[in-house]
RNA sequence: GAUCCCGUAGCUCAGCUGGUAGAGCAUUGGACUUUUAAUCCAAGGGCCCUGGGUUCGAGUCCCAGCGGGAUCACCA
């Protein structure tokens, strides 16, 4: 691989690593330096007249901004916590003859970006900034590469790195530059939590299930296909763990869940990323009625616990998830914002409605995606507080109950917040021969040429032949659900590392290894 | 996959109807012991995404490609 050109600043900050070096000075010490403060609580605790209470703080972290005075200098620290300023005197940092540690290291060799440990006391400057006046600092780990350095004045930011690829591929500066993306991420963290601890407390147990799966299943799409050369077997990367998790029901798990990385071989937009992560949740002996009321009080739970009330802010809207949430039907919400009664129509009736509401329709779509299509166009973008649609058809709902009052209908809802989907629940079906039909009509539709029909899983319907209690069961999409509790508008700022185009020549390291793994591989025997 | 927009210094951006590149921050040298978008003086830094084409001459115009964004399609 040829050697990368580095630019001014990379070779000044790789000769200053020298000039540390040849002071005697290791750029990457090895001993620990124990942080006892951070820079958030400093400023949100100290008090001036506790001032003799702050006599000696230790901190870490990293320099993003200087002001050198000659002889005394201003420094910015930022830990995790967030950010508070260095004051350094010349002869306080360097009591004796040797000026050494604030001439050279401090004022010359010391660069934006750098990490560093310092101790002293806490005080107030005569402008009022609570900062650390140090008497003790040490570098902690060289910075090579220049940090884009973003300039800020009564909250507004200058500077600021906008271009959405540089903050993508890179988030490691991303998240150092911006606080919004730490904020963001520490409030996925605390959604995730949140949730955990809400299934926990209800003696739910988390389980781990298969991620390469001989056969897909639990929803409709296409798959990431790969190949285990030992077994030399085709394997797909899960689109859902549904039917894994049934399996556990029939096992005698009254209730297990887990937040499953899930794969789709699809296009990318703001919306979706290939590899994405839902929560579901099997309870056994429940229904969706049941699940509607949990996932109320669970999700309700989750903005208080992130915004402290139940009302969020999202562009134009504010959403409101204190319960209860509205609810319609399937066809009542269609009936609703058409006019129309489209419950009664036949496949070919609904393939002519939906043409002349403008909708693309062809003739591979079933009943099913034909619904699906008139409700995603006519009835989601109007549904902005969070929204039960209850009583999904038969069609679109391969692996749901048939409804207790209408067979044409199933005990499936969704909720529908901003426009998007959030939620997805039923009560499982599991009457194992009705299970079977609904895939041998999904089979069906698959040799019509619907490539996201579902695939038959025997495994499945043996468990299911053993006898699974009534179930209710539920998918929780947790990026959408991080996008709205974070404000974001792209699914790529609330995942850490979006999926991306590989950068030019970044990984040619790789490219002889493709090659090799292609040709033991052989080519995954191809299937219709 | 389609359409539109974008790609210029480490970062944010200018660069007009074509005449071989500018600013601010950052960097380097100098001054400064309470600054905070520090200030003041001086300096350096460019495969203008890549490859073709038109032209005496291309950052600029045309074509193709690569990467990103937005919209659409598929999907959650």
């Amino acid at each position: 691989m040829t050697q990368r050109k580095l630019s001014d600043q990379e070779i000044q900050r790789r000769e200053a690593l020298e000039a540390l070096r040849a002071l005697g000075i290791d750029p990457y010490p090895p001993e620990r330096w124990d942080v006892t403060h951070h820079a958030a609580d400093i400023k949100a605790r100290y008090r001036d007249e506790e001032a003799d209470r702050w006599q000696t703080v230790s901190l870490a972290g990293r320099i993003m901004g200087k002001r050198l005075m000659g002889k005394a200098a201003f420094l910015e620290l930022q830990d995790f916590s967030g950010r508070i300023q260095l004051y350094v005197r010349r002869d306080e940092v360097c009591p004796g003859e040797d000026k050494t540690l604030y001439n050279k290291v401090i004022k010359k060799l010391l660069d934006i970006g750098d990490i560093v440990g310092v101790r002293g006391s806490v005080f107030r400057t005569k402008t009022g900034e609570v900062s650390v006046r140090v008497q003790e600092f040490k570098l902690l780990a060289k910075a090579l590469r220049p940090l884009p350095v973003v300039k800020e004045k009564d909250g507004k930011r200058f500077y600021d790195v906008r271009d959405p690829e540089f903050r993508y591929r890179q988030r490691y500066v991303d998240l150092i530059i911006n606080p919004r993306s730490r904020w963001v991420f520490l409030q996925r963290t605390k959604l995730l939590r949140t949730i955990r601890d809400f299934l926990n407390e209800r003696g739910y147990l988390e389980v781990e299930t298969p991620i390469l799966q001989p056969v897909y299943g639990g929803a409709s799409a296409r798959p990431f296909k790969t190949f285990h050369n030992a077994l030399k077997m085709r394997l797909f990367l899960r689109i859902a763990n549904e039917l894994y998790l049934k399996r556990l029901i029939v096992g005698g798990f009254d209730a297990v869940y887990e937040f499953s990385r899930d794969f789709r071989n699809e296009g990318m937009d703001r919306f979706h990323n290939p590899e994405f992560t839902v929560m579901e949740l099997y309870v056994a002996y429940k229904d969706y009625l049941w699940m509607a009321e949990l996932m109320e009080e669970m999700v309700e739970r989750v903005a208080v616990a992130l915004h402290g009330r139940p009302t969020i802010t999202y562009g134009e809207h504010t959403i409101s998830f204190a319960r209860p949430w509205k609810r319609v039907t399937f066809y009542g919400a269609i009936k609703e914002f058409t006019g129309e009664d489209v419950s009664g129509l036949s496949e070919e009736a609904l393939r002519a409605r939906a043409k002349a509401w403008g909708l693309e329709v062809d003739e591979t779509m079933g009943k099913g995606r034909l619904l699906d299509e008139i409700f995603g166009e006519k009835v989601e973008p109007h549904l902005i507080d969070p929204t039960f649609v209850m009583d999904y058809p038969v069609e679109l709902s391969p692996l749901a109950k048939r409804h207790r009052d209408n067979p044409a209908l199933t005990e499936r809802f969704e909720v529908i917040c901003a426009g998007k989907e959030i939620i997805n629940a039923f009560s499982e079906l599991n009457d194992p021969l009705d299970q079977r039909r609904r895939f041998e009509e999904q089979m069906g539709l698959r040799a019509k040429g619907d490539e996201e029909a579902m695939v038959i899983d025997e495994d499945f319907l043996r468990a299911l032949e053993y006898g699974m209690p009534p179930t209710a069961g539920v998918g929780l999409g947790i990026d959408r659900l991080t996008m709205l509790m974070t404000d974001a508008h792209s699914i790529q700022d609330v995942i850490l590392f979006p999926h991306m185009r590989p950068e030019q020549g970044l990984y040619t390291a790789l490219a002889d290894h493709d090659d090799e793994d292609t040709e033991a591989a052989g080519e995954p025997p191809s299937e219709g």
